[in-house]
DNA sequence: TAGTCACGATTACAGGTGTAATCTTTAACT
DNA sequence: AGTTAAAGATTACACCTGTAATCGTGACTA
């Protein structure tokens, strides 16, 4: 089940997730900011395809591509990967970094408060 | 400055960091859950010298070997580029992810209330 | 002192990734 | 209908990674 989409991909993956379908040139537009040749975002394409997470239909000559996967579910799988690979599942040493590594804005501050409390009363139930 | 440090690397420097420095007979042995042959660990060593995340003492014929970075300045290095990469810098979604999907503990709740109440006192100033 | 052993250095090799260029096919234009 | 341009398919190629095996050398042993 373990999803394997490399970097650069996601950065496909992102475009998709925002909006689908899409054909190859208008991804290709979308992701001007990354000076990718078009050759190199359709390879891309091409790989996730392979990788089962993008599909597509036909539309004449050309393919309309969509995302495969949730991308909640994914960010999900990254996460989990991410907290076990380099925090050994540590899951407070991880919160910790990050709360005090980037200085959050009251309003971060507050949302997490938020969904802490959250948590809390359903700890309580 | 980026740091680059393969997943499998990345456990040989847990080891370094619980304890150094250490002979490379001293890590394989501490190693042994990996599961990895005695030579893809020195394979690693040499690598992570190479990379310039490892150095090393001669002491005869062997070498022993210490970190040459700190790990939390690594964790907050692999924090950092997570959260651009995979969420593209928006830390309400991270940690809306990370706090949603994996239960935490009443005991973790806690402990980042405790964070988050250091932070806001900070804000305060 | 000759042989062996253990250590680091070097080499190996397949699969993934970044980054395209070239090939093939076919819809569309003249 | 023939030509062309664009889309997807295939191929390229160097570097990184996982996973070792082999090489060269100096230290230790019989």
């Amino acid at each position: 089940m373990t999803i394997r989409v490399s970097e650069a991909e996601k950065n496909v993956m992102d475009i998709l997730w925002q909006e689908s379908p899409l054909s190859s040139t208008e991804v290709v537009e979308k992701l001007q900011s990354q000076d990718w040749s078009e050759k190199t975002v359709k390879t891309f394409l091409n790989r996730l395809v392979k990788k089962g997470v993008v599909t597509f239909q036909k539309d004449g000559r050309r393919y309309l591509y969509y995302p495969a996967i949730e991308r909640d579910e994914f960010l999900a799988d990254e996460s989990e990967g991410f907290l076990d690979k380099v925090f050994k599942g540590n899951m407070k040493e991880l919160l910790a970094t990050f709360v005090e590594n980037k200085q959050l804005s009251k309003d971060e501050l507050d949302y997490l408060k938020g969904l802490l409390d959250d948590k809390e009363s359903k700890h309580a139930e």
